[in-house]
DNA sequence: TCATTGTATCAATTTATATTGATATATATT
DNA sequence: AATATATATCAATATAAATTGATACAATGA
């Protein structure tokens, strides 16, 4: 069996940063775990939250800058979905810093 | 051998949410990152990064409310050292968003 | 007890981020 | 072509967070 090509990246501290903020808002957490069962259009985002459209529209945009979620465009709906892999490789980014660390801490004994 | 008693524990989205934030400035992620080699004081600190006492103090301040460090004092200096425990608490938390994530997209076939 | 040092805190200011309401754009429908 | 709908963007404002410089406090040492 091949092994699968992963899309997963390694960050870099400042695009760890930018997953980490795009995260950090209750909002933007919000969108998230409402795309956790599926793709959904704006439209149906701003149903399930019941906020203004163009608030939600503010925070897609942060959340796509992030790579958090992924577009496409169906006729005048667009379509936002979770990209797991961004999670994957915040989760190996995390990873990183905990090695560091104990890497770190032999060094000093 | 006993199985060794965790001090990790399962985060809430507030929680969550105030670590990601906590890790995603600039500063703070590099006063996280002077720890990794082990406990500083608040002095050794300012000489690694090279800012002003109190904006140091600030941004330590916020990372122990986020529970990402801990302090101990010692006479007039204060040490302050990571908690990795709170950098496996943010994977599993990750890790439950994937998880849910997997689980609302089988339910929906 | 007085002076010094390490750290925390505070008020004022600056900077960054989010919200609001309006408008623009693109697609679809009639 | 005119209208309606979904979404994005923008300018103005509001809110939140960070910086600065000053001061307070607690521990040490003279």
């Amino acid at each position: 069996m091949p092994t699968a090509i992963k899309s997963e990246v390694v960050l870099d501290n400042a695009m760890a940063r930018k997953l980490l903020k795009a995260l950090s808002e209750p909002l933007r957490l919000q969108i998230i775990e409402s795309l956790l069962g599926g793709e959904l259009c704006v439209c149906d985002i701003i149903n399930e939250i019941g906020l203004a459209q163009s608030k939600i529209s503010f925070h897609l945009k942060v959340l796509k800058d992030a790579g958090l979620i992924t577009d496409r465009q169906a006729g005048r709906w667009v379509y936002y979905q979770l990209n797991i892999d961004s999670l994957n490789s915040l989760q190996d980014w995390i990873e990183l810093l905990k090695e560091s660390s104990q890497q770190l801490s032999q060094d000093c004994k």
